[in-house]
Parts: structure tokens; C-alpha cells; sequence
DNA sequence: ACACCACTGTTATAACATATCAATAGTCGA
DNA sequence: TCGACTATTGATATGTTATAACAGTGGTGT
């Protein structure tokens, strides 16, 4: 549940961890991680920070892999679906996932000033919510879970 | 924190006095709730549902309160910024307040069938995602957790 | 070869949201 | 009461996010 994403880290080393990782678990359930794709999941850890799905077309049809909404929206569907990325709604944007393979139900800090996400793990069963859905008959299927603030770089400059 | 939103109640009822209460803490406060945010209001607490900021207009301009997207928008920030109404980040949606002037870190339970939506109460800062905040030294200003799924009705249509 | 299915290319459009500027109406002090 | 100020409304245009629909391509298994 670290927050390391707001510290100093290797973030070259991070990406290529993930991308295997990425890698290992596609090949395992057989979903094929085609360029756009793994373009798309490239682009995204690199940020390390939430873009929008016209951000990511922008870098995608500058290297010449589609020009058209609808490029990417699939790949961000599949990378969503397969758990390598997330959507954050309080934005309309993506980050790449971290942790891919974790158990997933993330919950995010996001700051306002950078844009940055760093990724945390929850356990909806045992929060308030939870037992409000469970008192009312409600099935949980899905959650979203955000914090927007600011993060401790961009506390200091907004001073 | 119940969620009698899922429950029969007397829903004449309890939009008057939801009304009453907005207009009190309006008159307390000095906002000014104007016809089109009054109705704007009602028409929100009437569906006890979550409805797009398209689907406000489209009421709103049958009653002759104007016909262009700015006219939702502007009441619905009205209305979120009183706290008398809510934005659903999962659906671009909004949601009227059953109990304005509550202390607001508002939860949801969200379902996919019919729309519904029932607000329980939270403490962000109990909760683990505020753990992983104090750790990172990150501040929270807002907080979204919504859930999404089926409702106990929705649940024995969908079986 | 063939049928099948996932993926990609392309066009068009739907759905959600805001910027801008002009006109109006309520509020308050001189 | 007048004038200045501010909040609100009216209206036009545009920006941003997301999907529908259909045709073409390429790999896989038989």
C-alpha cells in the first residue's frame, strides 16, 4: 500500500519490471499484447501520472500507430480489462498499473497539481461502504476509490 | 449510513422536507436558490437516480427554463457546491442530496440496473486509502468512493 | 484452402462540458 | 432615489471525451 510513487525511484528499472511482468501474465491467459498495446502501456508508466485518452493518441500517432479516437480506446479497453492500466473518473483519464497481477481493488491518491497517481489496495468488504451495502442487499461488482489533493512536492510549491 | 434509497419510503415526503431543509440552509447561508435551481433541485430528488447533465435539460427546457447546456451546468455547480446535490464521478452523472447539511464525504452504491443511488456517510480519514495518504505526506482535499452493481431489486429481475 | 475470430482502419457521430460576451435583475451605500 | 456593483441569466460557439458501425487484414486450427 506504499505511496512510493511520490518518492525518488528508479523509474527506468520500474518500467521494465512492469512491462515484463505485463508480459508474463498476458502470455499466461493468452491475450496478446500487440504493439499498439504494449505502446500504449509504455506510454502510460512512463508518465507514472493520469493521461487522457487523447494524450495517449497524441504520442501514439506521432510514432505513426493510428490517428483515430478509436485506436485508442481499444487499447486502453484492453489494458483496463486485463488489469494493466485503470481508469480514474474523477479525471476521465488513465495511469498505468503498477502492481499488474495484484489482487485488484485499487484505490488512488491523486494530485491535483502534478497529475501524478500513486496506487494503493483496498479492501471494500471492510469499509463503511461495504457494510452499507451489505445491510441494504447491495452487490458490490465494482469500486472506485479516489483521493484528489496535493502530494508533498506539490504542497511546497502551491505555498 | 442506511441506504433506505433502496427501501419503499414516502418519497412525496421526504423530497419536501429535503426541499424545506435546502432552502433553509440557502437562507442561512445567503445563496440564492433561483426557480431554475429549485427545479433543477426537485427534478434531481424526484428520480432518486443518477441523470446525465443532458437528461436535467431535457426536463428543464420542457418547462420553458431554458434550452442550452450552460443552463444545467450552471445549476448543477450551484447545487454541487451548496452540497445539495452530488456528482456520480462512475456515470457523469448527478444525483440530488437526501440529507443536505450532513457533514459531506459522501459515499455511493450505484446500480447498473435501474440507476439508482443510495448515499451513505464515510470517514476518509479512518479508512486505509487515508493511512496511505498520512504515510506519503499527501494532503486530501476530496474523496470519491462509489460502487457500482445491482440493487436488491435489480438483482431478482437480472437472475 | 477454408472458415473463424481477433485485431485494425476509417468515417461519422454521440455524449459530456466550458469559454465568452451581452443583457438583466437584485443589493447596497451615498 | 440614484448609481455602482455583483450575481444571474441568455445565447452562441466550441472544446473534450467516448462510441457506433462497417470494411479490411492477418493469424490459427482443421
Amino acid at each position: 500500500m506504499s505511496a512510493i510513487e511520490f518518492s525518488e525511484h528508479d523509474h527506468d528499472a520500474c518500467m521494465r519490471s512492469t512491462l515484463e511482468a505485463a508480459e508474463a501474465q498476458c502470455a499466461e491467459r493468452g491475450l496478446r499484447l500487440t504493439p499498439v498495446r504494449r505502446r500504449a502501456l509504455e506510454i502510460l508508466l512512463a508518465e507514472h501520472r493520469a493521461l487522457g485518452a487523447y494524450d495517449l493518441l497524441a504520442h501514439l500517432s506521432a510514432e505513426g500507430l493510428g490517428t483515430q479516437p478509436p485506436v485508442a480506446y481499444r487499447a486502453l479497453d484492453f489494458l483496463v480489462k486485463a488489469g494493466l492500466a485503470h481508469k480514474i473518473e474523477a479525471l476521465n483519464a488513465y495511469v498505468g498499473c503498477v502492481h499488474p497481477g495484484a489482487d485488484h481493488a485499487p484505490a488512488f491518491l491523486i494530485c491535483r497539481g502534478c497529475r501524478s497517481v500513486a496506487e494503493a489496495e483496498t479492501r471494500p468488504a471492510q469499509s463503511r461502504l461495504g457494510e452499507a451495502a451489505r445491510a441494504a442487499g447491495f452487490r458490490i461488482e465494482r469500486s472506485v476509490v479516489e483521493a484528489e489533493g496535493l502530494c508533498p512536492a506539490c504542497q511546497e510549491s502551491d505555498a
